[in-house]
DNA sequence: GTAGAGCTGG
DNA sequence: CCAGCTCTAC
């Protein structure tokens, strides 16, 4: 069972290169962010014919997460209490597993309102994590948390600790909610610093192999022990047009 | 000589449908209005390769002419006195004709202040044909002229009258550019109603054949008497994002 | 309907 | 840099 994360950064521009991907990767599961459309917008036709069902929520031309299964997707949950309607969490029941596609929120600078308003949403992610599953539970908790979890995860700590990505604040707040019970799939076989997920397009951070390892792959202990291999699939980076994301991916059994 | 002429609405969105038109059409000379691109942005590269030199004059992202030739382009003039900086007309000598390529104000109703510059510009444009031309010299006029010429141009000629393209008005001012010494082109070989080159996009005018022919190449005596054919060219409505004009073609000699 | 401007957002 | 949005224009 292949599962991966992709914040595509909006999927109507994003289709061409979302479709060549799956072509070539053959994911099971994809948890899709910042899919920019509403879920009656969602190309549901051209995924389903390549083989994958999926759930969408988007409210409008901001946040917009889904769900891509080649198995069937069962009791699909959109939202919860914490996102106060921003789209950011979808929910849905795949073989067994519970399946998590989250867009944390960002805020430009720690001074920001809503820097305050992503603490609170890792603080209530929690409390929605431990009212619907528990930690001896098959779960995958998989998007774009908008903190790298480790200094090896970013190209320059010490600034990113000033700014937004790896500030103290946040990263206690990610690990305050991964403590709960959940692995870092990546980090289950690989050990290697300045493996990243996201680079800015401003200051053209992939070219200069300047960015940060801000979207994961979590997985509960019953997961993690069954977790075979994880990976950063740099190859959309290559197309036309590429999301300042790329996929991560982790296999399970 | 083939003398061509078109609205490409935007040449930065427009350049594959025009690269696809000059390899097949083969033009000798294409005067192009709404660019809209600066001079500096102008594709020359990609046009050189195709075989044709250029002249543009665009000052931002409205408005914006050019004129593309395989022979020699001679004393390119951008402006005139009329056009108040607006990138309306360029002008350049080309096998010993003086070739213009104009792009008239439109005005969104009669009453718009935008309405009145439109005939003030074609007065101005006749000020200025007069003072750099004879009606005896070799002279082409190609554009959008934002006018049709005659009722048999109009889909509906009672309700354009009230409207812009055919109101009692820019005729008139038309006509009295015109009457300086210009042959419309297409109408020395062609007396058939209903050829537009401008359909509306939002009424879905071309899927309904309700346009106008607003778009005309004009001629003094020497070269009208050596035009030997005249058409409207809808080959590229065919194509992917077609422009909401089609080129207009004539031939001399 | 389609394109650009000038804005917000990351 | 690359998305959205709202506005204007035709």
């Amino acid at each position: 069972m292949r599962i991966a994360s992709w914040n595509v950064n909006s999927i109507k521009v994003r289709l061409p290169q979302l479709t060549e991907w799956l072509k070539r990767a053959e994911p099971d599961i994809v948890c899709l962010q910042e899919t920019k459309v509403t879920t009656e917008d969602f190309p549901f036709d051209p995924l389903g014919e390549l083989g994958y069902e999926a759930v969408a929520y988007g409210t409008g031309g901001y946040n917009g997460v889904a769900i891509l299964s080649k198995f069937p997707i069962n009791e699909p949950v959109e939202g919860f209490t914490g996102e106060e309607g921003h789209a950011r969490l979808i929910e849905a029941s795949i073989e067994g597993m519970q399946v998590f596609s989250v867009y944390v929120p960002n805020g430009a600078s720690p001074e920001d309102e809503k820097f305050k308003y992503k603490l609170r949403f890792f603080k209530a992610l929690r409390q929605h994590l431990a009212s619907v599953a528990k930690p001896t539970s098959e779960l995958v908790i998989a998007g774009d948390f908008n903190v790298a979890p480790e200094e090896r995860d970013v190209w320059n700590p010490k600034i990113a600790a000033k700014y937004v990505g790896f500030h103290p604040l946040e990263h206690a707040a990610l690990k305050e909610l991964t403590s709960w019970g959940l692995k870092d799939s990546l980090r289950l076989h690989d050990q290697r610093a300045g493996q990243y997920s996201w680079w800015d397009y401003r200051t053209l951070g992939f070219q200069k192999d300047e960015g940060m390892r801000i979207d994961q792959i979590w997985l509960t202990e019953p997961l993690a022990k069954r977790c075979t291999a994880a990976s950063i699939d740099l190859w959309p980076r290559r197309l036309e047009k590429p999301s300042d994301h790329t996929p991560v991916i982790c296999e399970i059994d």
